[in-house]
DNA sequence: ATGGTGGCGCGGCCA
């Protein structure tokens, strides 16, 4: 089984891209975020042509989260309790026997603004949610957008990203805390080469650099952990015309 | 160079 995750910052942009990559891929399930797409512009139709099953939480310009899988997704959700939150950044479905929970973090802006008091706050809400899911579900994968880069390797120049917004130490420890539940950052199960990113600024001819950081990431509970194969950044889909600014993560379970 | 690019939607916000 193979699973995914993609930022694809505007999916009505992006469709060619990510109907692409479905079929060069042969993910099982993708988990994309930034659609920015209400509900009703949601191609269902073009992923059934693709032989994919939709669900989605979308709402006008900004955010919008939706994961595209092979069977129907069940037992939907797209809010937590006690979390309010007025944007669309949480999916959660159950795909074959995997708990799948799709995560856009919020970005935060700037260490120190509301925005990114916002993010703390709400990936402590979030945290106690997965905790509530993994006493549930076994086979539980929460991936997705994260905005943060889990440690200086992560990062292209640690110094200059020094408790700036994406790596600042808050930021990081409230990551821990969700893998402390017991997940596993499922791309450091594996030698991976030096200067691997999932996002690069539009600016400045980033990618080019490879001036990223790596804030996309698979996190799996302990018994997909112990089934997972590989997984890997797909930097082909960020050297097409219009590209996203974010590169797909694919992971490989034995399931 | 306190900039730069991109999406949405048509001015300014967000990333």
């Amino acid at each position: 089984m193979k699973i995914a995750t993609w930022n694809v910052n505007s999916l009505k942009v992006r469709l060619p891209h990510v109907l692409d990559w479905l079929a060069a891929s042969q993910a099982d399930v993708l988990a994309l975020q930034e659609t920015k797409l209400t509900d009703d512009q949601f191609p269902v139709q073009a992923f059934q042509d693709a032989g994919y099953r939709a669900a989605f939480a979308g709402q006008k310009t900004y955010n919008g989260v939706a994961l595209v899988t092979r069977s129907e997704p069940v037992d939907v959700i797209a809010d937590i309790p006690g979390l309010g939150d007025p944007d669309r950044r949480i999916l959660g479905a159950t795909v074959g026997d995997v708990r799948v929970l799709d995560l856009y973090v919020v970005n935060g802006q700037e260490v120190g603004s509301d925005r990114y008091a916002y993010k703390l706050g709400w990936l402590a809400r979030v945290t106690e949610h997965v905790a509530r899911e993994l006493a549930i579900h076994p086979r539980l994968v929460v991936l997705g957008d994260f905005n943060i880069a889990p440690e200086d390797r992560d990062v292209h120049d640690p110094e200059a990203w020094r408790e700036q917004i994406l790596c600042s130490t808050p930021e990081r420890d409230a990551l821990q805390r969700l893998l402390a539940l017991g997940l596993a950052d499922a791309f450091r199960l594996f030698e991976q080469p030096e200067k691997s990113f999932s996002w690069w600024d539009y600016r400045a001819a980033a990618f080019r650099r490879n001036l990223g950081l790596r804030i996309d990431l698979i996190l799996a509970s302990p018994a997909l952990r112990d089934r997972c194969t590989a997984c890997v950044i797909d930097k082909a889909p960020r050297k097409l015309e219009r590209p996203s600014d974010h590169a797909p993560v694919l992971a490989t379970f034995d399931l």
